[in-house]
DNA sequence: ATTAATTCGCAAATGTCTTGCATATTGTAT
DNA sequence: ATACAATATGCAAGACATTTGCGAATTAAT
């Protein structure tokens, strides 16, 4: 556990709970995969949140800048985030379909140690994504 | 060799030669990091190559079509390109200066096998980066 | 109910990247 | 050398994600 994404987290560290910020965060902890700020702005909408979309910004700012989201980037196109309260993974992104699925073993580790430190290195964060085509896409061609 | 970034191999194929072409190529060949296109353009008009910026989209994308360059993702803002012609690596990123250098030691392959085999995914390429402090950069501090 | 701090909506701006179209350049055939 | 077809280029316009300014609305505490 991270920095334990809860209303109640917000709450003891000061800040205000609105509707947004509620709806969000329930969002992130059930999410199953990273989402970006317009699929964020859909849900809300289809909720009946009709939020504008600089909020829904400024509120992925807000959960990063407190360290309750991390900024993924899958695509050149728009920035994902996740909770960081997930256990550590990296995805595997199918490029057929566009499913996100994760890998929870850590294939670094090691690598890492070993090599880094000889660079005098220190490594903060580590980005890992598989590229390619998963089991479903596999099967229908 | 992945797939022989120079001129006589884009004449090979039937490939014009223009005079950015020609520099940009050149360019690719020397570069020790991934380059943007905005970091291309600079470096076209400092050796006397005025040419507009859609132009240097356009050769990058006609590079990467031909297999020659690939897309890097190592930050949201912009779209970076390497050779393909590289010996495998992956990138550590410096955070503080922006320096990037290359790790050229590969994920266990075994475990790439092991894992993902495991889901079904066919994993048709691999993004490792490695975002930290670099040694200079740590002395200083 | 007051009030201070924060958040929201809206419009405008940024910056990267893309597209349409007319013109210029390249490589090749004559 | 000339003519031609294919391709590349410049310029203007657009598509989009993301950011910013600012005044109005909301939140939480007094
Ligand atoms: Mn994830
Ligand atoms: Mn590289
Ligand atoms: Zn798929
Ligand atoms: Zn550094």
């Amino acid at each position: 556990m991270n920095s334990d994404l809860t209303l109640s987290s917000l709450r003891d560290k000061g800040h205000k709970i609105t509707n947004v910020r509620k709806e969000v965060v329930g969002m992130f902890s059930q999410a199953d995969k990273p989402l970006t700020a317009q699929e964020l702005h859909k849900a809300l909408k289809t909720i009946g949140l009709s939020v504008n979309k600089t909020t829904v910004y400024r509120e992925l700012q807000f959960l990063t800048d407190q360290g309750y989201l991390v900024e993924v980037h899958l695509n050149p196109k728009e920035t994902s985030y996740e909770s960081t309260d997930l256990m550590h993974h990296h995805h595997l992104i199918c490029e057929t379909c566009g499913k996100i699925d994760n890998v929870t073993n850590c294939l670094a580790k090691e690598l890492e140690e070993d090599v880094l430190k000889k660079k005098g290195f220190e490594i903060a964060r580590r980005s890992l994504e598989f590229y390619g085509t998963c089991a479903d896409c596999s099967k229908k061609s």
